[in-house]
DNA sequence: TTTGCTTTTGAACGAATGTTCATTAATTAA
DNA sequence: TTAATTAATGAACATTCGTTCAAAAGCAAA
């Protein structure tokens, strides 16, 4: 037997990826085989080379397109105050994140697994959204909204702070999500000094 | 040949555990084999099997001995007012995570990695430590010192925040430690509400 | 110097790894 | 209906994996 009944590239394609994001992020890159994510898909293992050159860009083309949707989603409006736009990344990073568990742990978890050059750009897209939040607080120490110290460190420790409900945060928990947007609202809007 | 000159147990044995933390560390308790640890060591992979029974207990036994050395390095003198030990908390958590890079980068990316039994016991011990700094905020909220509404989430938050201190702090760089301390504890102090 | 114990070697085990490719079958276009 | 193209199989490749174990060699005590 070959190729089987109903079998198109343009539905096996996504579901490899989706295959292996979901076992990548339960196992890990390095402990997920190949013939792993074809048996998810239904498939055998040669087959997944129509649609990856190897393991390795599917792991990268995973992180990228997911750093590549952060970063487009992460639109702020540059017209309003700084405080403003802190208050709206703090809400889009819980959001965007929550809604990404997979995609998110991969994000943090496997990039030691990427070769150097796909550590590179990675690396790049990472920088490139934290520069957004430090923008906001470099502006709102200038215009006296904030008081911070140090905008570098943070930056760092916002997105760490905020990165972190993902370790946690299940829907139907005993908060809404609403709830946990307000109480980081709350938390952050504090720390920067802004009252 | 056999037995080397000089081989002795008591010599092996750390070494074996001193390499497979640095090279977990670097790479990933699945992407590192036996033979890459033996060969750190300078012996054959075979020899590893004097000093652990597999290379889960390796991972194993290196967690939690990292955790309780820090359950027993966290002792706060609970005679002391709840800031004063909130302050000691963030210091302690800084400067025990950031001398240890290794051990910590190890407790939280290889989770995943543990045996079920084994990721039990790991669980334990971690959620003892954010008890210990949840019990500070509770007292803190109970007394009037702290303004904080779910002191479940803020420990979480403020555990978050320091420990990602070590994804970024390296010895020598632009900030001291000390400094890098009194940052974070001006964060911490206003995130809770606390003069 | 001999004896007994400890430590390490080095080969071997079966299983699993990422990847390739000739073959085959399903689909599409003519 | 036929021909061309696309997608999948399944076997095979050379490596590597964790682990075991008899044999060998260093060491310490008598």
């Amino acid at each position: 037997m070959a190729r089987t009944t109903g079998s198109h590239a343009d539905i096996t394609g996504p579901r490899v990826r989706r295959a292996a994001l979901r076992l990548f992020a339960q196992g890990g890159y390095a402990a997920v085989s190949m013939r792993a994510i074809a048996a998810e898909v239904g498939v055998q293992a040669g087959a997944l080379y129509n649609y990856t050159p190897d393991k390795q860009s599917l792991l990268f083309d995973l992180m990228r397109s997911h750093m590549d949707d952060l970063l487009t989603s992460a639109d702020f409006d540059l017209s309003q105050d700084p405080l403003t736009r802190l208050k709206s990344f703090v809400e889009f990073h819980i959001r965007f994140h929550s809604d990404r568990p997979e995609e998110v742990f991969i994000a943090y978890m496997e990039l030691r697994n990427l070769s150097p050059d796909n550590f590179a750009q990675i690396e790049i897209l990472r920088s490139t959204y934290e520069n957004r939040l430090e923008e906001i607080l470099r502006e709102g120490a200038a215009n006296g909204q904030f008081a911070v110290a140090d905008t570098k460190i943070v930056t760092l420790a916002i997105i760490a702070m905020l990165t972190g409900v993902n370790t946690w945060y299940r829907q139907g928990g005993r908060l809404s999500l609403d709830q946990v947007v307000a109480q980081y609202w709350d938390m952050v809007r504090k720390a920067v000094g802004a009252g």
